[in-house]
RNA sequence: GGGGUUGUAGGGUAGUCUGGUCCAUCCUAUGGCGUUCGGGACGCUGUGACCUGAGUUCAAAUCUCAGCAACCCCA
């Protein structure tokens, strides 16, 4: 037997056993909160991307700005700076000489890009503009550290910056943003809830900021991405304007929206079981493995296991035959934990009968395809996997959000998930609910409802969450 | 932010106090050969480590200092 897995009520000690024994990174990289992306699991994060390129690239523009921000840029903006102050790395040195200027190591890359949007953008028909990078960035996080989730450097930061002539314009681009991650997560199968964080947790230098958060099996909330309207605020500092149609210098309007490896975590935490990992069909690295059962001579058997490779491959399935030397329960073990969504096993009962067994991930069913109607069968499963697995999580991931009156209910409903109460919106009473819970004002809901703030009573139809967080 | 514990092969451990015997050991790790193969096979035979750096010493896994890393507790 090979080693096992911790079950995954055990969660913590579940995730970061199957991140090594998956092969998604390797955390023995000898510098705190830095990992190694194994190949399987880069790609992995690759497919999660390409699905966030594709949906960005409608009418965004993918751009590539450097790493290093000259420290005259990256101090000229005061919230901003007080936000991020703690967290820079600096390079201090060229060789042995002392720069001039230190060069900030980006923590996240206003003040890199908007210098140049600054001479990018001269008069309103160059408005909107929307651009986006997928670059790492790097914070000197100073709290436990864990793989994917709270890491030094993030690889793969996806941030859109976006410009625009008014701020109902540069809302309505929040809204799409807020459009174009919840369509991400669906094709991710991961259930997601977007609230507007509260004024003292929002995005320092931002008018506002919306969080799209999802829940873990352990009942804390993972932030999954995060939503900013800028309005003037960056424009201001960094003298971004256009010449409306009257001639006028005007301001732009801003947003800026980012999602980080946490959408990688979020596959991996949310889908996967007992016994490994089980992955969306879209994103899986293998979709389809051929397991060819070898009795004594089982020459027939991996020549019709090797035609059954070829039939799909060619339709453009990312199929693996495992021919290695291993037995057949082994290989299931094996990929299982890998989370290839569905396995077919070639053996001589198939080969009598002309047909193939179909095994699915999620609920292990069991079926014989006749080898004609292959290709329309795999075509159907994958659909009803990713179809069942979003079923499945979205229906946990409904049952943890209570609703509340009272802070008491609160503290019980966080243990397991979300919890939804009125509040007053004053920032007094926001922290006090934290501190009598011990659990996060997440935001607020655009639902309304009409109660009383817990704290203060009074009247008010402003909802919010609240939850453990990661 | 403060305090503590720890670092020995892919993983788990012994040895560290009291420097030399250390070629240590176990495994679900790993190479080769053979027999196997419809849910984690078995036999034979191999491989592989003392976190990094400096210091003390005839001699360092062991003692000292620093660094790095991991874990735990408290705020």
């Amino acid at each position: 037997m090979a080693k096992a897995l911790p079950k995954k009520a055990d969660f913590s000690e579940w995730y970061s056993e199957i991140l090594s024994m998956a092969g998604i990174v390797d955390v023995r990289y000898p510098i705190k909160g830095l990992s190694v992306w194994h190949p399987f699991g880069l790609t992995l994060r690759n497919r999660v991307y390409s699905i966030l390129r594709s949906l960005l690239d409608v009418d965004h523009q993918e751009a590539l700005f450097p790493l290093l921000i000259p420290e005259t840029e990256f101090m000229k903006e005061a919230e901003h700076i007080k936000g991020f102050e703690e967290e820079v790395y600096w390079v201090t040195k060229g060789g042995d000489t002392p720069l001039e200027v230190p060069l900030a190591l980006r923590p996240t890359s206003e003040t890199a890009i908007y210098p140049m949007f600054k001479l990018w953008i001269r008069s309103h028909t160059d408005l909107p503009l929307r651009v986006y990078q997928i670059v790492n960035t790097f914070r000197y996080e100073t709290k436990h550290t864990r793989p994917l989730v709270r890491v030094r450097e993030i690889t793969s930061f996806k941030e859109a910056h976006t410009a625009h002539a008014t701020w109902e314009d540069a809302e309505k681009q929040v809204h799409e943003a807020v459009r174009i991650y919840s369509d991400f997560y669906d094709r991710l199968a991961i259930p997601h809830i977007f609230t507007k964080r509260p004024d003292w947790d929002k995005f320092p230098g931002a008018d506002y900021s919306i969080a799209v958060d999802t829940l873990m099996p352990d009942g804390k909330t993972l932030q999954i991405g995060t939503i900013h309207h800028l309005g003037t605020n960056f424009a201001k500092t960094f003298d971004v304007q256009y010449e409306d149609v009257n001639g006028e210098q005007q301001y732009v309007h801003q947003t800026c929206y980012g999602i980080s490896e946490r959408c990688v975590a979020a596959v991996i935490a949310i889908h996967g079981d007992d016994r490994g990992l089980i992955l969306p069909p879209e994103v899986a690295p293998t979709q389809v493995v051929i397991v060819p059962i070898l009795f004594g001579k089982g020459k027939g058997v991996y020549e019709a296991a090797k035609r059954v490779h070829k039939t799909l491959s060619n339709k453009g399935f990312r199929v693996v035959l495992d021919d290695s030397d291993e037995r057949p329960g082994a290989k299931y073990y094996k990929w299982e934990r890998k989370g290839v969504p569905l396995r077919i096993e070639v053996g001589p009962r198939d080969l009598k009968s002309n047909s193939v067994t179909l095994v699915r991930r999620d609920t292990f069913e069991k079926t014989s395809i006749p080898m004609s109607e292959l290709v329309p069968t795999i075509n159907q499963k994958l659909k009803d996997i990713h179809t069942n697995l979003y079923e499945k999580v979205k229906k946990s991931f409904d049952e943890r959000i209570v609703e509340c009156t009272t802070l008491n209910e609160v503290k019980t409903a966080v243990k397991k998930g979300i919890a939804k109460i009125n509040w007053c919106g004053a920032e007094k009473c926001g922290l006090r609910m934290e501190e009598i819970t011990g659990a996060d004002v997440l935001g607020e809901l655009t639902q309304t409802k009409k109660g009383k703030c817990p704290i203060c009573e009074k009247q008010t139809d402003k909802v919010v969450l609240m939850a453990r967080a990661y």
